[in-house]
RNA sequence: GGUUCCGUAGCUCAGCUGGAUAGAGCAGCUCACUUCUAAUGAGCAGGUCCCAGGUUCGAAUCCUGGCGGGAUCACCA
């Protein structure tokens, strides 16, 4: 904002020319003027007070003077303690409306010319998507949006995780159990079908290590390996990993499944696509309802190959070293990390290998700049590795790296687990949360009067925004639970509360045509009212610049809330249709305009979208 | 145990690189729809900002040490 260099530069100039002290523009602390207190900006004067050894009072009065008398749009200054706070004139509030109002696309920033890649979504494909996804998506879709609004070029991507013994334990299920079902037989939801089946496979899994358990050899494993005190039940829920590779019958069949898919058996590879494509069909229904989609996808069982040529390089140039056992480590302990292996000895590559060689892909088909992992907390170690190997392989994105890390959504009763079936499924809450929206309707003679497909469309936007809403208001790195059995909030601090006021400037904005609001020339004083909302517009550039920088969408989501609520506030205390003069009147639909504007465009970053009436 | 993140009102959360009397929402209690939409607004009540030190004009914010909770510490992904 430009008044803000104004002024520091007045005060700059005014330390120099009163005090001859020299300062930066960047030393002079700038903030809004807290509402308590006379004044629209606020510059804090302690931190000259020693180096001048003058008083904080005469030194706020000195500099306010000259400010005044030096920047055109500085009305009159005040001082307490040590903060001058400034008050800006109404003419020049009037032409930041103005301003505001025509700058087209108000609040992005001009293209900056560079690419970034942002990864988020990222699932299994043996089973469906759930709340857990939701937050990852909302973070990952906002993000991007926001990143584009700061000026980047931004290319969404994901990596779907399509292969690995996870995904032969669903097909393994199906081809044992399924009699040849399929989602359209069953009509169920592509990857809920699936998912059926890979929980299917954990019962039946199950069921046969619990009788081998009563076995010989299982009876002579535990006396022979259990621990003291140990109990029976500690120690096979202990050795289940174990029992999985080498005794069990499924455990194996799954195993050699995964060879033979390795080895690109026909059949398998067959399963696999079909398997995999219902599956798609599954995530693509739910990427459309949340509104989301993605520029590029990236698939492991193309990508779990790569890497291993980086390494070898790295080998050469001494960044990896070769063990003994021909496996090959990275030693990070100078960094204040371990040493992590990046090829197995048996020459195949592990988890780490994979993102090595998908970060290079990517960069190849793109040309980075930046990257920004959307993923779970879980791995925050993974991905400080992961920076660091490739800032020692001297990629040139590696120190634009971001690994946006958030925290789980747990459940009342803990953790979500989907092999246990304690997950909150991605569909089934956007539809509950629509009808929950559905049921605060009721009386809303609004909706009542549309048609049947207008309706839906407005709750389908009310719900989700609430849903969308609740999720992304958090900071990411905070951990969240969610009760199923409370319902989501419409009220509040909340979406539908944001849409709300949206929907209320479009009523009144409704009654005009093109924007034919007229002109305020004459309108002298602003009211407390007008002047905090056109304050909070004017944020709005530098709300998504700090929000991109910080990769935050909860700062965005927090703006949304105030500018509403403030919004709110002036539609309840001031008169807009019936305003005291034809100037006020007109003042009042253009400001109602530009936050209606700020709002769609704020919650929009957030992947919500606003109905015209509620 | 090592590393890391978190700890603010009964509950869910804001509080920017240190700044004025720590703010919202929900829940509770009161008010306000013949008015541009009450999914709203106004008010009351609710606090040892986990604890203890330190840094300084000034600390919820920065540093150190505790306490409590999550995550992680695989030739799994």
């Amino acid at each position: 904002m430009k008044i803000l260099q104004e002024i520091q530069s007045s005060i700059v100039s005014g330390l120099d020319s009163i005090y001859n002290h020299s300062a930066n523009r960047e030393d002079i602390l700038m903030s809004q003027t807290r509402k308590e207190f006379q004044g629209d900006y606020t510059v804090v004067v302690f931190p000259f007070v020693k180096a001048l050894k003058s008083n904080p009072i005469e030194l706020g009065n000195n500099l306010g003077e000259h400010v005044v008398a030096n920047v055109a749009s500085v009305e009159s200054f005040n001082v307490v303690k040590g903060f001058l706070n400034f008050s800006l004139t109404h003419d020049y509030w009037k032409s930041q409306l103005i301003e505001v109002g025509e700058t087209e696309n108000f609040g992005a920033h001009p293209k900056n010319g560079k690419k970034v890649l942002v990864e988020f979504s990222s699932p299994n494909t043996n089973k469906p998507l759930h709340l857990g996804h939701i937050r990852n998506i909302l973070l990952g879709w906002s993000c991007s949006q926001i990143l584009d609004a700061a000026g980047y070029d931004v290319i969404k991507t994901q990596i779907i995780n399509d292969r690995g013994i996870a995904v032969c334990k669903s097909m393994l299920s199906w081809q044992k159990f399924g009699n040849g079902e399929t989602p359209e037989s069953s009509n169920t939801k592509g990857d809920h079908f699936v998912g059926k089946y890979y929980v299917l496979f954990e019962q039946k899994f199950k069921a046969e290590y619990a009788d081998w358990q009563k076995t010989e050899k299982g009876q002579v494993v535990l006396t022979e390996l259990r621990k003291g005190e140990q109990s029976e039940e500690d120690f096979f829920g202990k050795y289940k990993n174990i029992y999985f590779n080498d005794y069990s019958v499924l455990g194996n069949e799954a195993k050699d499944m995964l060879l033979a898919w390795e080895a690109k058996d026909e059949p398998i590879r067959n399963l696999w696509m079909m398997m995999n494509s219902w599956v798609y069909d599954g995530f693509n229904e739910t990427y459309k309802s949340i509104g989301v989609d993605f520029d590029k996808l990236y698939y492991e069982s193309d990508t779990y190959l790569l890497g291993k040529k980086t390494v070898d390089e790295g080998l050469e140039r001494d960044v990896f070293f070769r063990q003994d056992d021909d496996s090959v480590w990275i030693d990070l302990e100078d960094a204040g990390m371990d040493k992590k292996i990046v090829l197995r000895s048996d020459g195949t590559a592990v988890y780490m290998t994979q993102d090595i060689g998908t970060a290079m892909v990517r960069n190849a088909d793109f040309g980075v700049e930046k990257m920004v992992y959307v993923v779970g907390n879980e791995q925050d170690y993974h991905f400080k590795v992961l920076f660091e190997i490739l800032k020692r392989l001297g990629e040139p994105y590696a120190n634009e790296l971001h690994h946006l890390s958030y925290g789980m959504i747990g459940l009342p009763s803990g953790k979500m687990k989907s092999r246990e079936g304690t997950v909150v499924d991605a569909d089934d809450i956007m539809v509950e949360v629509i009808n929950e929206a559905r049921l605060g309707s009721v009386d809303r003679g609004e909706i009542a009067e549309m048609d049947k497909e207008a309706q839906e469309d407005v709750l389908r936007k009310i719900g989700l925004a609430a849903l969308k809403f609740m999720i992304i208001k958090i900071q990411p790195k905070k951990g969240m639970t969610f009760d199923p059995k409370e319902s989501v909030d419409m009220q509040g601090q909340t979406g539908p509360y944001v849409q709300y006021a949206y929907v209320r400037i479009q009523s009144v904005l409704r009654k005009f045509e093109n924007n034919k609001y007229g002109s305020f020339d004459d309108y002298k004083e602003l009211n407390e009212f007008e002047l905090a909302l056109l304050k909070e517009v004017v944020e709005f550039p530098n709300l998504i610049k700090v929000a991109a920088e910080n990769y935050d969408p909860s700062s965005i989501a927090n703006y949304c809330y105030s500018l509403g609520k403030m919004y709110h506030r002036f539609f309840h205390e001031v008169r807009i249709l019936t305003a005291e003069t034809e100037d006020a009147k007109a003042f009042r639909l253009h400001l109602s305009n530009v936050v209606s504007k700020v709002l769609e465009k704020a919650m929009n970053l957030l992947g919500i979208e606003m109905p015209a009436k509620m």
